[in-house]
DNA sequence: TCTTATACTTCGAAGTCCAAAGTTATGGAG
DNA sequence: CTCCATAACTTTGGACTTCGAAGTATAAGA
């Protein structure tokens, strides 16, 4: 009994209020994806490998997803080497470095109470 | 080619690493987890219905089994009064609180970067 | 020719999320 | 006494996501 419109979100309370809240936040809402931002983030760049020694529970095809959703989102960068054998480097962007600050305390707090 | 055994998380880097990490993170990696978390946190106590309101795009199915893998974790409290009509009121518990204001700043990014 | 190395992709099964309909309980209208 | 209304869920079947394991592509070096 607060807004007068039918489809305006009801965040009219004190506080911020993220109601129906998009876009990066799907991105990382996914099984793995804060981790691996925080991952990619504690390293310059990390290759496929490394990044699969870092997060072992993770299937390779998971991975794979994650990496490839988070470079449609701007947050991280794949540089590849046309080299034999294949080298491919990943490496946070600006924004994702942003995200990954962000992402810190919370993961601190977890790391701590699990 | 840095640690000597096996099943050694690789977290030998400079600055924080957060490699396998369970626990609230897995609860939170799923779909509306934050923005639950947060919409919880910005009322006192909301009721089912009122939740519903603020994530119209969740499913009533989804935000129940948010809820109820919120108070496994120990994250909200749940106080029904034998009313009829039932009333159920949900609120953060403290470990709610501090993963809330952990959640604050990448929410708030998000929405501006949305 | 065969092996090696890296970075994936593909596969079928298992688990998660969806909208819509159903459940429980009882106070009040007719 | 029967029917409807209300709140908070639960159930259902189908679509989407994640899983581990196996397969693909490339070319240098044995």
């Amino acid at each position: 009994m607060a807004d007068t419109t039918a489809d305006t979100p009801v965040c009219d309370v004190e506080g911020t209020c993220y109601c129906p809240l998009t876009g990066v936040i799907d991105t990382l809402s996914r099984k793995y994806a804060m981790q691996l931002v925080s991952i990619i983030g504690a390293h310059d760049t990390l290759r496929f490998a490394e990044i699969e020694e870092h997060l072992p529970t993770a299937s390779t095809s998971t991975i794979s997803k994650r990496l490839d959703e988070f470079e449609d989102a701007g947050l991280i960068s794949r540089t590849q080497y046309n080299e034999i054998p294949p080298r491919v480097e990943y490496a946070l962007t600006e924004e994702g470095s942003e995200v990954r600050t962000r992402l810190e305390p919370l993961l601190e707090w977890a790391t701590e109470n699990r």
